[in-house]
DNA sequence: GGATAATTGACATATATCAACTATTGGCTT
DNA sequence: AAGCCAATAGTTGATATATGTCAATTATCC
């Protein structure tokens, strides 16, 4: 069941475990870093922490949302629901990520729906708030829009992979990416169906059962249940790269 | 040949013809709407106007950029080059549009390329100049990002309808935006070849012409050489939505 | 009038669908 | 805590189909 803190956070980061402590020192790294301790105590004092739980819905597609979500702890999908039912799996969000879609500015619908993969942990951050510091604080807006920038390439990236390359190609790009991106370890455990990981591949659960099927047969990783080793990370990359 | 007008714009956007006039024109409705006179002033002062003709490169992929750009006059298609050699056309640029891909910080190098489709009138305003107004005046910074999350979203669309449709839904796709979005008529010719229409409608051009026929012959369409036009828009919705 | 673009047809293939089967998981009972 | 059952997830094979490729022909444009 979602936790809510409906007293907030605290500001000295203890009234409530590690929650609001690993999310200034979040901040440090990550889209609030221009913030000053005052700033950042200002959208401390606003903000809601939420704990959901695995398949929890966080935000849900086609509703509206005046808030902002930074992830504190653990995994979640950030997925579109298409017409026909099938959905279309861009990214894995992770600790120290930044999601805002429609939220950021009032009266926008979210163009995509995002949920618990693993036990998460997050800041709800209201968007009013956030933009009140921009006239402030200079370097925080030309964060955000670089975060904007990057997701933006990030999504023209995905939209050429999807759409030029063969199956094995995009395959071999959602292993590489669980490996860099997420995981950043050459095994993991991946919290994902077989369904959801064809989700992240743009095909059908079947055809990527068989050609993670091939990789084995190949040496290029090695599977056991949800656990993914990554053995010949060349060979993928090549793979990646040529179809 | 590209015309550049060395010695810059001038604010009264008489020495120039049209260019600069219309170039405030459009700030009033669009991403420079929150300016002052004296902000655009500032703006106009640092910025370069150049004509582009048909089939120029703007912008070209991976070269690094400082400079972001808004199209005055004409039209230029925004694409991807694939490592296959096949282009994604992601989005028709036209007379008000703001373009700011890796060129809104320095160092950052572009994910895509521009080239004019009809001649194209636009302007190239340095990013630093742009960032620099951010301190002052907070609403701007607040377009910008609205901008971004705009793309992003339709990015994301882009996305689910070239993975998730069949490929009659694509064209009636491509037809609909062309209507709707960039001639705003039933009827229009379009400065593109099949080849760029299909690269559109992520299919080969063989695919995109069989299926323009068969929309011909359900009377749905009306071609003639490039002028194609929109008999029965409420068919091409419905083909879109389901397939 | 030659080059380029558009069209049409025959064929090849990447990928989805359907169906059957096996493995795994979570909950309930004892 | 052990074990069993039902539901869900994973796997594999056979087949169907959407779409691409290749080739030939016709139209269009500078």
């Amino acid at each position: 069941m979602t936790h809510i803190n409906t007293d907030n956070c605290n500001k000295s980061g203890k009234l409530h475990g590690e929650g609001c402590k690993s999310c200034i020192k979040e901040h440090r790294n990550n889209i609030f870093s221009p913030l000053s301790q005052e700033e950042i105590d200002f959208l401390i004092d606003k903000k809601r922490q939420i704990v959901y739980n695995v398949g929890e819905t966080i935000t849900k597609q086609n509703t509206a949302s005046t808030s902002v979500i930074c992830i504190n702890e653990g995994l979640a999908k950030f997925y579109v629901e298409s017409a026909n039912g099938k959905n279309v799996i861009v990214r894995i969000a992770k600790a120290g990520d930044f999601i805002s879609g429609g939220g950021l500015f009032n009266g926008n619908f979210q163009h995509f729906s995002v949920s618990a993969i693993t036990k998460v942990k997050c800041c709800m951050i209201d968007s009013a708030n956030l933009t009140s510091i921009f006239g402030k604080n200079n370097e925080f807006a030309i964060k955000l829009l670089r975060n904007h920038t990057k997701q933006n390439n990030f999504l023209l990236k995905k939209l050429v992979d999807h759409t030029q390359k063969y199956m094995p190609g995009r395959v071999a790009d959602t292993l590489l990416y669980l490996k860099n991106e997420i995981f950043n370890s050459n095994e993991f455990s991946v919290p994902l169906t077989r369904q959801e990981l064809a989700e992240m591949s743009n095909m059908t659960k079947e055809s990527f059962v068989r050609i993670l099927h091939q990789f084995k047969d190949s040496k290029y990783i090695n599977t056991k249940g949800n656990t993914i080793g990554i053995l010949d990370e060349s060979s993928l990359v090549s793979i990646s790269e040529n179809g």
